[in-house]
DNA sequence: AGTCAAACCTGGGCGC
DNA sequence: TGCGCCCAGGTTTGAC
């Protein structure tokens, strides 16, 4: 369930190891994963190809290579992106490989085949649907307290619903919403109405604070998630609430609670986060 | 408009 | 042991 911690590790990763790389060969086994264009362009397109730089917008990533062209990668719920010996062994739910020069590869790994990939023209990026609907990015220096206000006033039903929206806030996901929630002490069934701007204040600093603590802490390996080196995060050993149902708070002892909020498996603490 | 459910998939955990 | 069922969740799509 790469978020926006995660997404941000697998970038910093790969980054340290295929920029100025050239894509020798293409090698595609699933073709369910590429949404644009056709399989078979896709991979002629990015043969010879170089990796220039690699950037995050929200849970995307987009890899700048040689020749203007740009590729966004969406790792949905179990995409995995790994650079690695080109001698080791296929592994399974292999779906893509990028064969580099220089006797390594780029992978792709996605047992539930949920990820996208589009290779578009630079120019093309600015018009790009997905990457046109995502809201505020809560990691950049311009995410300030009051654009969050403008932004996240009236918005969405509950705090929960408010948090998953990509489009006011890019790169939360249900692991990070929970613990958000937690740090803040609001309950995820929480009226957006009702939240006055003091609400509003307390929200955006968590925000900040539970995403920049997942990046220091690598990202949070639940079920499948690695980095771009194969390795693990570490921010599973710092999770309040999420994954938590039944076993005591840190905070205060009471029972953590699982529901359902927004369509999601939802948890939190009854007592730090009373209902409103 | 905004809210919700279904669809896309596979694996793991559960009850029987 | 194994079968069937349900659940996990990011995003898009379609229904109400």
């Amino acid at each position: 369930m790469p978020e926006l911690p995660e997404v941000e590790t697998v970038r910093r990763t790969l980054l340290a190891n295929i920029i100025d790389k050239k894509i020798s060969k293409v090698s595609l086994y699933y073709q369910g994963n590429i949404r644009s264009p056709k399989p078979d362009l896709f991979c002629e397109l990015l043969k010879n190809k170089i990796f220039r730089d690699i950037q995050r917008r929200g849970k995307f990533l987009i890899f700048y290579l040689s020749s203007g062209l740009v590729l966004i990668v969406h790792l949905r719920m179990t995409g995995q992106l790994v650079y690695l010996d080109s001698r080791k062994s296929l592994e399974k739910h292999t779906h893509l490989v990028f064969s580099l020069q220089g006797g390594m590869d780029l992978r792709y790994l996605d047992i539930r085949k949920f990820g996208t990939f589009d290779l578009l023209k630079e120019e093309e990026l600015e018009s790009f649907k997905s990457l046109q609907q995502l809201g505020l990015e809560p990691l950049s220096s311009s995410f300030s307290s009051q654009k969050f206000k403008e932004k996240a006033r009236g918005r969405g039903k509950n705090l929960k619903a408010l948090l998953l929206d990509q489009s006011t806030v890019a790169g939360i996901g249900n692991i990070y919403a929970d613990e958000i929630l937690f740090k803040v002490g609001f309950h995820p069934e929480m009226s957006t109405k009702n939240l006055t701007e003091l609400n509003l204040e307390q929200l955006h600093r968590s925000i900040v604070d539970v995403l920049k603590l997942g990046v220091r802490y690598r990202g949070t390996t639940f079920r499948n998630y690695v980095d771009g080196e194969g390795k693990y995060g570490q921010f599973q050993d710092l999770l309040n609430v999420y994954g938590r149902k039944g076993e005591p708070c840190f905070r205060c002892g009471a029972e953590i609670r699982k529901t359902r909020v927004a369509g999601r498996g939802t948890y939190y603490c009854p007592q730090c986060q009373p209902n409103p």
